[in-house]
RNA sequence: GGCGCAGUAGCCAAGUGGUAAGGCGUGGGUCUGCAACACCCUGAUUCACCGGUUCAAAUCCGGUCUGCGCCUCCA
């Protein structure tokens, strides 16, 4: 398996640090809000990536933290008038309901930010004793400086940053020792939420939240961190700085970031009138549609956001829920139980299809190739399975479609649904007006259904019908 | 100014040296009472442009143009 390291630039063949299992964390989002569309890129790619790692037969541990302090959330409480942990909770829950809908799996740990402060305090105390951080007035900076390898990661070197930074020295930081360095520590502000701490009573900076969660879950070393790429810099190049400094042995093995979401071709931000959240797509779209798009293009490509995609996606998806919805039905009609050597024959073709998927997958998780294979096993499905195939050819298909679609989290399992008895009695009567040719009340039951929300299809096997 | 990414059919998107996957859409056809689904056919002599390397380039090199991102909170 080959993935593409943001440290080297390169792909790389995946080695774990321990066989046989993956450790590995995303930055969360910072609960102030409900998530938009470009929060859940990162969750469903990355999602994508620990599902195919179990598909492979690791053991992933999967750690995703939520940002719960933050001065958009103080900012956001303030408005409400109510406090900083009641913002960061509810959105808490409402970022898992949006997950749950885009099939993201939970994570083996959620940790929050503000359960965590014991262990920040302590990095930061060993960073003082080491000589990478010192504290002025309350306020705790590493010293970047003093890390040889800062830039590492961004591959920025610091005296470039320097000069783009010069602007920053007159934003009343001067007591910091240097421009580049950051924030470990922050002092109490009134009306603020706060921890107590050797340099008194504050809040710790973001950057060692990620480093000291990724530390208690994960251990000091891990095998995969990632996120956005707006993160490389300088979130993660400040983590690396941390961590290493810290605990003295490289910090992760792999950096995996994924491309920006655009809205038709322009940045999505509040300003420029064009911010979705993912509540919003769900008034008009399973969430299933929006994680079947994300996946059309490969997940370090920026990628375009539109209706229009969204309608392509949702007819795309479509094909493979009426492929697997069509095996069902077959199922429940076949008269053979069990497959002929014909048919044997015709299942070990499929392989091909999970060859070009798992092939696809292994270079740096390409999901649009990936895709493609499912869509080649839908086609081979629609083609060779009809009324006269065995049952078990075509649950062979169909698991096949499940597994291959399950990688990709896409669910096409129907929900357990039991057709009311007078829709039942209602495609009944249709049926029989339909051998007596009155073809008028046939299609008047037909509307009466659709209305309802039941699409019914006429085949050669007999009705079969789904919910729109 | 520094660093970096991208430009493949109407749209989306794979393909990184051996002669252009897949999806959506369009048009035509088969099946069907009709519809829907499905299936078949329909698409780039060509991969932004100009040079170069090579037996061979969308793929490598140089240049040009265009779009975008990061360098500040941001997924």
């Amino acid at each position: 398996m080959k993935l593409y390291n943001t440290m080297s630039k390169k792909k790389e063949e995946f080695e774990p640090l321990e066989k046989g299992k993956v450790k590995m964390y995303v930055c969360g989002p910072t609960v102030y809000n409900l998530i938009h569309i470009g929060n859940a890129r990162p969750m469903i790619v990355f999602d994508t990536v620990r599902r195919y790692f179990e598909y492979k037969g690791y053991e992933v541990n999967f750690v995703s933290n939520f940002t719960d302090v933050d001065d958009k959330i103080i900012k956001k409480a303030n408005e409400e008038g109510v406090s900083a942990d009641e913002i960061s909770r509810r959105f808490i829950a409402e970022c898992k309901k949006d997950m749950e809908a885009m099939n993201v799996r939970a994570a083996t740990v959620h940790p929050l930010a503000t359960e965590e402060i014991g262990g920040m305090v302590e990095m930061i105390c060993t960073l003082i004793e080491k000589g990478y951080a010192y504290e002025k007035n309350g306020t705790v900076y590493y010293r970047t400086r003093k890390f040889q390898d800062y830039g590492k990661l961004s591959h920025k070197n610091l005296d470039d940053l320097r000069s783009g930074n010069r602007s920053l020295l007159v934003t009343g930081e001067e007591e910091k020792e240097d421009p580049l360095d950051f924030v470990l520590w922050k002092p109490k502000k009134e009306g603020e939420p706060a921890w107590e701490s050797p340099w008194g009573e504050g809040r710790p900076g973001w950057h060692i939240e990620c480093s000291e969660m990724s530390k208690k879950y994960l251990g000091e070393q891990i095998d995969i961190h990632a996120g956005g790429e707006d993160l490389i810099f300088p979130h993660h190049e400040n983590e690396i700085a941390q961590s290493e400094a810290a605990n003295g042995k490289e910090f992760a093995k792999y950096w995996l970031h994924n491309g920006f979401l655009n809205i038709d071709n322009r940045k999505m931000s509040k300003s420029l009138g064009n911010f979705f959240t993912v509540r919003d797509i769900s008034e008009k779209y399973d969430l299933q549609v929006l994680r079947f798009f994300m996946l059309s293009a490969h997940y370090r490509s920026p990628l375009n956001f539109s209706g229009e995609l969204m309608e392509a996606a949702k007819n795309g998806l479509d094909r493979i829920l009426t492929a697997a919805g069509n095996l069902r039905f077959l199922m429940g009609n076949a008269s053979v139980r069990d497959m002929d050597a014909g048919e044997e024959e015709m299942l070990a073709k499929t392989q091909e299809y999970v060859d070009s998927f798992e092939k696809a997958m292994e270079d740096d998780f390409n999901t649009a190739d990936a895709a493609a294979a499912v869509f080649e096993l839908v086609k081979y499905a629609n083609t060779t399975a009809d009324g006269g195939r065995s049952k078990a050819y075509l649950q062979g298909l169909l698991d096949l479609l499940v597994k291959l679609t399950g990688v990709l989290g896409i669910i096409v399992e129907e929900k357990e649904e039991l057709l009311d008895a007078d829709i039942e009695a209602l495609i009944a009567e249709r049926q029989a007006a339909r051998k007596e040719k009155n073809f008028a009340r046939a299609d008047e039951i037909r509307n009466e259904l659709l209305e309802k929300g039941i699409i019914l299809k006429d085949t050669r096997e007999g009705v079969q019908w789904k919910r729109a």
